[in-house]
DNA sequence: GCCTTGACGTTAG
DNA sequence: ACTAACGCCAAGG
């Protein structure tokens, strides 16, 4: 059976809601866990398109970093909620926009 | 249907 | 170690 894209959004939001409090994970490793290796852009087209209304849930995008731990999305938050978020989950920061990826790092084939 | 853009990542310089 | 360029694939103009 062909794999859609849409099927892809569905998908990523799966594996991002199982994000747990306090943790968080990167693009790429997600794209790669749903065995799009080079698909991390569409991992965030995804979470810039979710509805929450049409998806039926609500995901913690706020948890998805780039490779680097940057909160590279922050933009698309209001304000610095993102940071705010994270921080409030006791994610340690080491700068303003840029988490302690070695301590908080979350890989989804861990929840196996 | 071609061109540009982008919540990314890797490689080359 | 730092910066620039390219590859990736879907969406919108």
């Amino acid at each position: 059976m062909k794999p859609s894209t849409k099927d892809f959004y569905q998908r990523v939001y799966e594996v991002v809601a199982k994000i747990p409090e306090g943790k968080v994970t990167s693009y790429g490793v997600i794209a790669g866990y749903l065995g799009v290796e080079s698909g991390a852009r569409m991992v965030g087209y995804a979470l810039n398109n979710y509805d929450p209304e049409q998806l039926g849930y609500h995901i913690p995008a706020h948890r998805v970093l780039n490779r680097l731990g940057q909160l590279t999305g922050r933009a698309f938050f209001e304000d610095d909620s993102m940071r705010e978020r994270l921080e409030q989950e006791g994610v340690e920061f080491t700068s303003e926009y840029t988490v302690n990826f070695n301590k908080h790092f979350w890989n989804p084939f861990d929840e196996l």
